[in-house]
DNA sequence: CGCAAGATTGCACTGTGTGCAAGAAAAGTG
DNA sequence: CACTTTTCTTGCACACAGTGCAATCTTGCG
């Protein structure tokens, strides 16, 4: 009974080696400055090993624990099937991003990168794609609609991944002097007011 | 008195005989198997002549006009100033989005490489990305806050770019049989209603 | 015509990402 | 323990993206 198996824990080492080089070399020179040859050599591996772990240094930074099957759906189905989509939705957020507070000076530095390098952003999107898929087939379930042809769980979906981007840009801009918690609430009390115009400059 | 003078034209020429081969090409054998050097000959051009008018393959696809100025943020301020942003917002994406009506053909067909390149998606919105920048920085404008501090320019000129997202790929799934502009007022409806729970499956 | 500005092109070079096959290491088996 | 199978690693070769530079050609204009 060896539990995960050597195997599989070596090879998570390697990952997390892979992803810990492309962090701290792209804090150093700037992801766009570091090579994919760095990153390996950094965690004593080879070029080629690289990509039996991530697709590409962007993958490796913005997802450092690889592809997973993505956990909000199931956070999403579990909530009271009586709350409305949207505070479902909210609970169901927050435990996906408790995660980033418990890593969060690594999270922080990430959004740092992100937030220099100008041509990440879209590359987090193009990464979020895949938890708006996610999100849409939920709220498609939740709602007994169809995710390819009705407008809800699409523009739900899409419109969730937008207030969570926004969040953590915020998050970020504010250097974790804001609970993220109280901004997402405030992001998705806007959108759940249909985005009034604000009250005025405070 | 040439007017636009010789040069320019050319050069206007060279740039639509560029996409309007990587638009071919795609669609012959898929984005991702066509290569830039393919365009090129079919466009009569070098190679290296390419990235004076594109920084890629998905750019010529995408933005077959070039960078270009960005037309949203006049038309959002040149709305009648009384009326609330969403509303404002609403007037000047028909406004944008009447272009893609005129060459219907085409944008359709871009859509379904979109669709099926699966990779290109993403893309569109680091494209948009632009977009949403102007989008945020016109709404700060328009409300008088800060498009970098404060939460409401930021999030409704992401939402925006979202509902613009669903609202092309709706449009693109129904093949045209339904007007976009009435697409757009649907999503946007919904954002300004604050995504209520839909009715039930009809 | 003849010069200046600007566009096109070829060349060389770095880096990405992939397919393939050989080799090393772990897991399973008697 | 020895032997096989499975899985991961690695090197090699290759096609392509994208960029800097310098030579060359074209257009605009005096």
């Amino acid at each position: 009974m060896t539990g995960p198996g050597l195997r599989a824990r070596k090879k998570q080492d390697t990952r997390a080696a892979l992803a810990a080089a492309t962090l701290e070399l792209a804090a150093e020179h700037g992801l766009a400055a570091v090579t994919v040859e760095q990153i390996a050599a950094r965690a004593g591996v080879s070029y080629r090993t690289f990509f039996n772990y991530f697709s590409g240094k962007e993958e490796a930074l913005l997802r450092p624990g690889g592809a997973g099957p993505g956990t909000f759906g199931p956070r999403l189905l579990g909530q009271d099937p009586a709350l409305p989509v949207l505070a479902a939705a909210r609970a169901a957020l927050h435990e996906e991003l408790a995660v980033l507070e418990s890593d969060r000076a690594a999270w922080q530095l990430r959004l740092t990168l992100i937030a220099d390098d100008e041509a990440l952003l879209p590359r987090l999107v193009e990464l979020g794609a895949t938890g708006e898929r996610e999100m849409t087939a939920a709220v498609a379930a939740r709602t007994g609609q169809d995710a390819e042809r009705d407008l809800y769980p699409a523009l739900v979906g899409a419109v969730l991944g937008c207030a969570v981007r926004v969040t953590l840009a915020r998050w970020h801009r504010l250097e974790g002097r804001a609970p993220l918690p109280r901004l997402l609430d405030e992001a998705l009390d806007a959108l759940a007011a249909g985005l009034p115009d604000p009250a005025s400059p405070s």
